[in-house]
DNA sequence: TACCAACCTATTGACATAGTAGGTTGTTGG
DNA sequence: CCAACAACCTACTATGTCAATAGGTTGGTA
């Protein structure tokens, strides 16, 4: 599979983040109450099954599905669909989704903060960029 | 300057274009007409002089300020405050900002675009994303 | 017990980020 | 007119992430 160049371009959400999606997506619709094999998504998803281990991976640990060794084996939701929204998932693969470092976690916390004169506005940025992303469920993807 | 390690954190918007935006709003609030020099802008944002030499250097390039050199040289805005969105400034800095590869540019289009379910998402996302940035003026930051 | 599928460890090339370093050109106030 | 100043230019570097690939091990079931 070639490997994706993006010169100067600015990529929000990686392909871990985009790609756990349309596995969530991929087990939703398949869903007959089983285990649906790793290989099987892979295909309808046309993605490596080798790279989509590491996303599942962490989506099992995540606590976003369950897998089953052996015949007959494979992953599937714990929950409804639309109990999961996009932003739990994607927050999981990516980290936490933030504009800025600042506002990401506690240690990045700058002396300026009290004089930033952007820090209102990335706040308002992350706001709206959260709202949406919780709002949406994977129910609303299918 | 220690540098910042983001274990696990998702950044939308690195230093570059943050930076450039503070660069934007000392080069306002400081405005008397000439030239500001750079070395005033570092001490003022705390930022290492030679670091901001490339921020400004794509700045003027892209048409954002001018630079003059010699004694009582700097830089200076070419409009007024609120002819400037923090959209264009941060896109001159970071490149096209889009959620994902496929939007960002043609060249990305992958075959699934039109079995893709979570396409219309993302786009929706990269509009909310594009209207708050570009309805956002640099006026409204001082 | 053979098969199948998840699970685990590691390695890799390419690229971006966030700088640092030092030199050259151009302008102007004294 | 020249010294001081400031922009401008080229090059380099450490660190980390991204997007995989490779091969082996554990565990469950038909």
């Amino acid at each position: 599979m070639g490997v994706i160049q993006l010169n100067g371009v600015m990529n929000m959400i990686s392909t871990k983040g985009r790609y756990a999606l349309r596995v969530m997506i991929d087990l939703a619709q398949n869903d007959h109450g089983g285990y649906i094999p790793l290989k099987d998504i892979a295909e309808h998803q046309e993605i490596s099954k080798k790279y989509l281990e590491i996303i599942v991976k962490k989506m099992v640990e995540g606590g976003l599905i369950e897998g089953s060794s052996g015949k007959g084996g494979g992953y599937k939701l714990l929950r409804k669909p639309n109990r999961y929204t996009v932003g739990e998932i994607l927050t999981l693969m990516e980290g936490t989704i933030s504009s800025v470092a600042c506002l990401a976690d506690k240690k990045y916390d700058c002396p300026r903060r009290k004089k930033c004169e952007t820090l209102p506005m990335w706040k308002e940025f992350d706001s709206i960029v959260h709202n949406y992303l919780y709002g949406k469920k994977l129910s609303d993807l299918i």
